[in-house]
DNA sequence: AGCACGCCGACT
DNA sequence: GTCGGCGTGCTC
C-alpha cells in the first residue's frame, strides 16, 4: 500500500442490497485490514458488521466514511472460499454479503442495538450498544507449583498433592474428583501453591463420548472395483464427480469410510453430507469407530457456541472429517479429497429460504474449485444425476448387491380402484390380521402431503392433468376450475372421465387423518401408534416412538416420510402404502420421481430381520411406471421412463427452470407488479433473443401464506446460459414498490 | 433489513 | 391544530 494514496477496501454488507461498499481505512487500521475479516462500518445512520472483500480503487462518486474497527485477528475465509461465495451469489442471484453471512457460523456478527437509559437527571435517553458476537469460552486451569513450601490441610492438601502428580488441572475436573473445591482452590492460590490460568476450550456437541474402535470390512467385488475407481481418482488430484448408485443395504457407507480413509492417507480432508440431522448420530459414531483423527459435526441442532467451536476446530485443522447435513458444505476445511454426499436425491439438500442454494448441486461446484473427488451416492439417484452418468459428465459406480444377501421384499401391488372410496381394501385388512397373530409389526406408510385437490376416475384411475405441463391439475374451489400452477392452463370441470368417459370421478386430496381410527375400529386388539410431525414433536418423541417398535409395544406403526428412511426395524414384516397416489398427483413436474423414491425407501423398511417381509402397495394408479418399476425393484425401467418424459415435455435435464415468486398483502398489487414483472421478462427475452420461456404469472399453489398473497412465474430455458442472462438484466432493470416482496429461486426443487 | 422523511385520519 | 399511520427511498 503506498503511503500517499488513500487506503480504500471493499466491504460486502449482510443485508438485501445489490453490490458492495467501499470505504476509507484510517492508519491506525492499514496494517490489519486484510480481506476476509469482518470490519464494523457506518451504514445509513447504524453501524453494521461487513466483510471485507480486499483493496480497491476509489469509486466515481460519492463521500467515503472511515472502517470503524477490524473485528477479527485472523481473516474468517480464504481467496478461494470468497470465489466459491462469489459464484454462490452469481449462480443463485443473491446479495454476496448475506452469501457469506449464511456460510460463517451463525452469532458472530455484531450489530448496533439501542437501549433506552435514565440519565442523571431523570430523563431517558437512548443509548447505542452492541450486541451478539460469538466468544471463546475458557476455563480454569490449575497448576502446581512444586516447589512452594507453603502447604495447606485437608482436603487442600490432597487436591495439591494430586496437582503435583498430574501437573496441571481444570477446574471443573478437579470439582469432579473432588466435590464442591471452589474455596480450597482459592487458598492454593492464594498460597504460592498453584498458578491459577485460562485455557480455552471448545463446547463439544458430542460430550467426549467414547465410541471404541472398528477396522475396515471386506469388499465385495463391486465395492472394490468402486473403491479402486476412487483412489485412481484421488492419485490424479482432478475434479472428479462420481454417481454411487448402490440398492439400500449394498454398503455405500463402507465405501464411503474407505475413500476417506484413502485421502486422509494422503494429507488431504472430508466432507460427508446427509440429508436429515437424526441421520447424524449413527453416522458419526461409525466414522468415530474408524478414524482417530479430529472429526467435526455441523448441523442445524447445534447451538451457536458449538457451531463456532466445531467450526474453528476445522479452520484451525484440528478435525480433517466434517460430518454434517446441508449447511456443512461451507465448512472451511482446507485441502478437501474427498466430498460425499449421502442420498443425493433427497429434496432436503435445497435450502428453501434466505440464499436458495443446493447442496448437493454445490458439493460438485466446491468439488470443481478445490479438485477433488464428489461421491453422490443414493439407491434411487436423481434422473439428472443418473443422465449425467450415462452421458459421462458423472463417473458411474455400481453397487448392484446387498451386502448380506438379504433378500428384496415380496411386493404386491393393490387395485383401489376396485373398491371405490374405502381407506383399506380387503387384501391389506386381511395382510395386517395375519401379520397380527403371526406377531409381525406392520408399518403403514401415508403421505399428509396431500392438500392439493385433483380430480381423478375412479373407474380407470386417469387424473387431469395440464396439456402443456403434463403436471397434475389443481382444483380451486373458488374459482370452480382446474388450473395449472405452471402455465395457468385453466379448466372447467368436465362430467365424465376424459379418458373413459365413465362418470364416476371424484376430487382427492385429504381425508388420511382417519387412518388411525379406522385400523383401531378394524383390528381392536392391535397396539397403534402414529408417528409424524404433530405426534412426535418435543425433544425423544422421534426416539421413543421408535424405542416403543424396537421393544415391540407397537403392532402397527402409522407413519409420514419420517418412516420411510434410515432406520433399521428388524421387527417388521409388512409394509403397506396408502396414499402413493397422493405424492404421484402433487403439482410439481418432479412428482412421479418422488414416488419412486418414497415407495422404493419404504419397501426397503420391511424384512430387515431373519424373517422376509411382504409390501403392499394401495393405489388407484396401479399401472402408474412410478410404481410398477418401484414395485419391480427396477431402477433402469424406471429411468428411461421418466428421462423420456422429461425430454418430451422439456423439463430437467432437458432444461434449466427458475421461480420468480411475488408475495403483497394485497392481492391486486401483487398481480399487477407480477404482470409487469412478466411483461418485462418477455421483453428481455426478445430483445436479446434468449430461448427462455416465460410461463405465468400464476396464484402460487398453497395460495396465501403468512397473510401474503402469492404469485409465481416459471422461467425454463434450454441453456443455463441464457436463463441466468435472462435474470440478471430482469434483476438489474425491475424495480418495485417494497410492500411486494420478490424471491428468485433458481432451480427450484418445491415449487409450493 | 432498518431508519428517516413525508403526507393523510382521530385525538388533546 | 398535532400524534402517528405506513408508503417510498437510501444506505460507501
Amino acid at each position: 500500500m503506498q503511503t500517499d494514496s488513500p487506503h480504500i477496501v471493499e466491504v460486502a454488507i449482510p443485508l438485501p442490497l445489490e453490490g458492495s461498499f467501499h470505504y476509507l481505512v484510517p492508519e491506525r487500521l492499514s496494517s490489519s485490514a486484510q480481506a476476509g475479516k469482518r470490519v464494523l462500518v457506518p451504514f445509513g445512520r447504524r453501524k453494521v458488521t461487513g466483510y471485507l472483500l480486499g483493496d480497491a480503487d476509489a469509486p466515481g462518486a460519492g463521500e467515503l466514511k472511515e472502517v470503524l474497527d477490524i473485528l477479527d485477528e485472523e481473516p474468517l475465509f480464504t481467496a478461494a472460499e470468497l470465489d466459491f461465495y462469489r459464484w454462490i451469489a452469481g449462480y443463485y442471484l443473491h446479495p454476496l454479503g448475506e452469501v457469506i453471512k449464511m456460510a460463517l457460523p451463525a452469532g458472530i456478527n455484531l450489530v448496533s442495538r439501542y437501549r433506552c437509559e435514565q440519565s442523571e437527571d431523570g430523563t431517558p435517553v437512548l443509548k447505542e450498544y452492541l450486541a451478539g458476537g460469538k466468544s471463546v469460552r475458557t476455563e480454569r486451569l490449575y497448576t502446581a507449583v512444586p516447589d512452594s513450601t507453603l502447604r495447606p490441610r485437608g482436603k487442600g492438601l490432597e487436591i495439591l498433592e494430586y496437582l503435583l502428580e498430574v501437573g496441571e488441572c481444570s477446574g471443573p475436573q478437579l470439582r469432579e474428583r473432588f466435590g464442591p473445591c471452589t474455596a480450597q482452590l482459592g487458598r492454593l492460590v492464594e498460597l504460592g501453591a498453584a498458578r491459577l490460568s485460562q485455557r480455552e476450550v471448545y463446547r463439544d456437541p458430542f460430550k467426549a463420548q467414547e465410541y471404541g474402535h472398528d477396522a475396515p470390512l471386506p469388499l465385495n467385488p463391486s465395492q472394490a472395483d468402486a473403491l479402486a475407481k476412487v483412489s485412481a481418482a484421488l492419485e490424479t488430484g482432478e475434479f472428479s464427480p462420481f454417481l454411487l448408485h448402490g440398492v439400500t443395504g449394498s454398503g455405500k457407507t463402507e465405501v464411503y469410510l474407505q475413500s476417506i480413509a484413502v485421502a486422509l492417507a494422503t494429507g488431504k480432508s472430508a466432507l460427508v453430507l446427509v440429508p436429515e440431522i437424526a441421520l447424524t448420530p449413527q453416522l458419526v459414531g461409525r466414522f468415530k469407530r474408524r478414524f482417530d483423527c479430529g472429526i467435526a459435526v455441523l448441523h442445524s441442532g447445534l447451538s451457536d457456541g458449538e457451531r463456532f467451536d466445531e467450526w474453528r476446530r476445522i479452520r484451525r485443522g484440528e478435525a480433517v472429517i466434517v460430518i454434517g447435513a446441508r449447511s456443512a458444505l461451507f465448512a472451511p476445511l482446507q485441502r478437501v479429497g474427498v466430498i460425499v454426499v449421502d442420498e443425493e436425491h433427497e429434496g432436503s439438500y435445497k435450502q428453501s429460504e434466505g440464499v436458495r442454494y443446493n447442496a448437493r448441486d454445490l458439493a460438485l461446484v466446491r468439488g470443481k474449485q478445490g479438485k477433488a473427488v464428489v461421491l453422490l451416492g443414493s439407491a434411487t439417484p436423481l434422473v439428472t444425476s443418473f443422465h449425467a452418468a450415462q452421458t459421462g459428465r458423472l463417473g458411474y459406480l455400481s453397487l448392484p448387491d446387498r451386502v448380506r444377501d438379504l433378500p428384496m421384499p415380496e411386493t404386491r401391488m393393490l387395485d383401489a380402484r376396485k373398491h371405490k372410496g374405502e381407506i383399506f381394501l380387503p387384501e391389506l385388512i386381511e395382510a395386517m390380521g395375519e401379520n397380527l397373530d403371526a406377531g409381525g409389526q406392520t408399518l403403514l406408510f401415508l403421505n399428509r402431503r396431500g392438500f392439493a385437490t385433483y380430480l381423478v376416475c375412479e373407474t380407470c384411475g386417469h387424473v387431469l392433468r395440464c396439456p402443456n405441463c403434463a403436471v397434475t391439475l389443481t382444483y380451486h374451489r373458488i374459482k370452480g376450475k382446474h388450473v395449472c400452477h405452471y402455465c395457468d392452463f385453466t379448466m372447467l370441470p368436465p362430467s365424465t372421465c376424459p379418458d373413459c368417459q365413465s362418470g364416476a370421478i371424484t376430487l382427492l386430496g385429504r381425508g388420511t387423518e382417519r387412518v388411525e381410527d379406522q385400523v383401531q375400529t378394524l383390528l381392536p386388539d392391535a397396539r397403534v401408534s402414529r408417528m409424524d410431525r404433530d405426534s412426535t414433536r418435543g425433544k425423544g418423541g422421534h426416539a421413543r416412538v421408535l424405542k416403543e417398535l424396537e421393544e415391540g409395544s407397537v403392532d402397527i406403526l402409522i407413519g409420514t416420510q419420517m418412516i420411510a428412511k434410515g432406520h433399521d426395524f428388524p421387527g417388521v414384516t409388512l409394509v403397506g402404502v396408502l396414499s402413493a397416489d397422493a405424492s404421484l398427483n402433487l403439482p410439481d413436474f418432479r412428482s412421479a420421481e418422488r414416488t419412486f423414491q418414497l415407495v422404493t425407501q419404504v419397501m426397503g423398511r420391511a424384512g430387515r430381520g431373519d424373517k422376509p417381509g411382504r409390501v403392499l402397495v394401495q393405489t388407484l394408479a396401479p399401472e402408474h411406471y412410478a410404481l410398477t418399476h418401484a414395485v419391480a425393484h427396477d431402477y433402469l425401467g424406471f429411468y428411461r421412463e421418466e428421462i423420456a418424459f422429461r425430454e418430451e415435455v422439456g423439463y430437467p435435464p432437458f432444461a434449466h427452470l427458475a421461480a420468480l415468486t411475488f408475495s403483497a398483502v394485497a392481492a391486486g398489487q401483487g398481480e399487477s407488479v407480477a404482470d409487469e414483472a412478466a411483461a418485462l421478462l418477455r421483453r428481455i427475452k426478445r430483445e436479446a433473443r434468449l430461448r427462455v420461456e416465460v410461463l405465468g404469472p400464476v396464484t402460487a399453489p398453497l395460495g396465501k401464506v403468512r397473510g401474503r398473497f402469492r404469485w409465481q412465474i416459471l422461467l425454463k430455458g434450454v441453456e443455463r446460459a441464457d436463463l441466468h442472462r435472462l435474470l440478471f438484466h430482469f434483476r438489474g432493470g425491475f424495480s418495485h414498490p417494497s410492500t411486494v416482496r420478490l424471491t428468485i429461486d433458481v432451480d427450484p426443487v418445491d415449487m409450493l
